[in-house]
DNA sequence: GTTAGCACTCAAACCGCCCGACTGCTAACT
DNA sequence: AGTTAGCAGTCGGGCGGTTTGAGTGCTAAC
């Protein structure tokens, strides 16, 4: 447990550090945040803040930056609730109002006006979890490989291939796909994708299939997983005016990954969480972009859609702003879908 | 007129420089291109061809790069043909073969093959000139506004706002929504987009009109733009690896004008060209992006459905691969329209 | 527990130097 | 006249040394 100075005290170097992206100097805290002690008093403190893991000092004459330790901390604890300026507050309601045609056309919006806002990179996404599961087809290619059609009652996916283990004949087969329908047909896409092998239904008999199973569950995972699932994202570039992208080899490797939209979809949804509400990822907490935190919030856009509005920037983003715009975005939204 | 040794030390400065991006030296040249004469030789050649107005000197201890003049003559008369390696020109139809799914499907396989093999930015445009326009509607806002509203028998657009001239009456709007779609009902949006105001079709009783009708026409034109238009783009981040953006300003720079993809799908269609013929925009002389050159080749997708597909690189770009790529890739898509 | 003060460290900016890559020019040569 | 060797001159960029200043840790006194 933290002792309440030293609360402030990593307050401060968090605030400053988000701010002015430099390593945060005692003196600079003692003038700004803590003039009723000596700069000398919080570099006692910092340098136990250092040895607890809040802190890092990049070399021996420079000033402490957080660490993702301290990141976390603040989100969780430190940080004190802002709200938007009057100014930003309207400018929302103004370009979302304006708004008011398909649901495309509003996650656009959203996307633009939270990354003209923010500064980030700004993600939104729609996963429309009605479609169910109609038949599952397994096709024998017959050079060793197996091709796996999943169908569903809005559309038929395809390409999922699977290499074919070398006893495998005709009937086994058919009896795979036999059991394959049994267990999936009629579920919901979305209960299909989060699917945990090995499944108890599978009895003795059929252990010998469990290999290919397996790698045909893995397949049509992946195949499926972009189901129903609409991806907007923008402001990809903003990123590149923050001081962590100033060399090029950063910033391309920053956009490279932007471009996967599979995995930045799976990010963004992989925790539900009820209507509005918030989830924080910082850095190598979870396969978040490499140096990057991911805000999210959810909405509900109706019977069996849900969508996933979030914010990628820096590990040293502004959490207080996007936190409340991401906020006030979401009131917004569940308003409006509320009405119709 | 040049003379031929001018054209081959040009041709060598072009090809050096496009694969090195280093200024060129006479040494180099006359080790690599022409041995057969002295760098001396070389010097005065290329101080002509300076002032010539092909070439440009940094500084006076360094060698020369080619003005976009030179490559814009090394374009249309330097640049010998070259043909894929078998390796590229086998991807490339493996590629596309693999995608004969929807027309969507296929643009962007074209989209990343041509990024994949170029390391450039690729654009795909499809234009859909079919849509008709059904009516022209204007509504008073009364609040001194317009707005503009354009159907086309396939769909509808919206959000054209314009401000309107105090004296205007209810009257006044009635009878140039008349007008308006005198002039363009039934004609095709592209024709409209093209439209060149003023139009003699105003007689002196209308000229109080003009004002008007010039803004409605710009609005409809800017909203209409896009109609029918569908802009694929791939690899905006591939142009990061290139040493014209080694420093990450000139890189955003780069990218938000890539975001523009309404200016993007322009340059890309805005010369009409024959099935398969290939356009080259270099630099400042069309209103290409800064810095960079254009090279278009057009493709017809079917009755009133054309397509552009387009590759964005620097002005230093290597023009004979980007060339002989897109001249593939048309021919491979010409091809597999033919055949539905 | 706090604080003033001081010694110490180190990155970054600065400076002057030299090296080497090129050129332009001149004078000789074909 | 065109070509070429040779040489002086220019200038960017890399290298090493110095200075500066920001910031710390430690110590001793309060």
């Amino acid at each position: 447990m933290l002792s309440e100075r030293k609360k402030r005290i990593l307050c401060a170097v968090v605030d400053s550090y988000i701010e002015k992206a430099n390593p945060v100097a005692s003196k600079d805290i003692q003038e700004t945040y803590l003039p009723e002690c000596s700069s000398a008093t919080i570099r006692n403190e910092l340098s136990t803040l250092e040895s607890m893991g809040y802190l890092i000092q990049p070399h021996v004459s420079a000033g402490r930056i957080p660490s993702e330790k301290a990141f976390r901390f603040y989100v969780n604890e430190l940080m004190y609730e802002s709200n938007l300026s009057v100014r930003e507050a309207e400018l929302i309601e103004q370009y979302l109002n304006r708004k008011v045609g398909s649901l495309e056309e509003v996650m656009t919006a959203v996307t633009h006006i939270i990354a003209e806002i923010t500064n980030y990179t700004s993600v939104v996404v729609k996963e429309d979890m009605s479609d169910t599961i109609t038949a599952i087809k397994l096709l024998d290619l017959s050079n060793g490989k197996m091709l796996v059609v999943i169908v569903t009652d809005s559309r038929v996916l395809k390409d999922g291939m699977v290499d074919l283990p070398d006893e495998f004949n005709e009937n086994m087969i058919a009896q795979a796909q036999r059991w394959l329908n049994k267990i999936f047909c009629g579920k919901h896409v979305k209960e299909f994708i989060n699917f945990d092998y090995p499944f108890a239904l599978v009895n003795d008999e059929f252990a010998q299939y469990n290999a290919l199973f397996k790698k045909i569950i893995d397949v049509l995972k992946k195949v499926s997983l972009m189901n129903g699932m609409d991806v907007e994202m923008y402001g990809e570039n903003k990123m590149l005016a923050h001081s962590e992208y100033a060399n090029v080899e950063d910033a391309r490797k920053f956009l490279t990954q932007m471009e996967n939209k599979e995995r930045i979809a799976e990010i963004l949804t992989n925790d539900g969480g009820a209507d509005g509400s918030l989830t924080v990822k910082i850095g190598s907490e979870e396969n978040a972009p490499e140096g990057c935190a991911v805000v999210t919030t959810r909405v509900s856009l109706g019977e069996n859609v849900s969508g996933s509005i979030g914010v990628i920037g820096p590990v040293r983003m502004n959490y207080r702003k996007v936190l409340s715009v991401l906020d006030k975005i979401s009131e917004i939204i569940i308003d409006l879908v509320g009405k119709e």
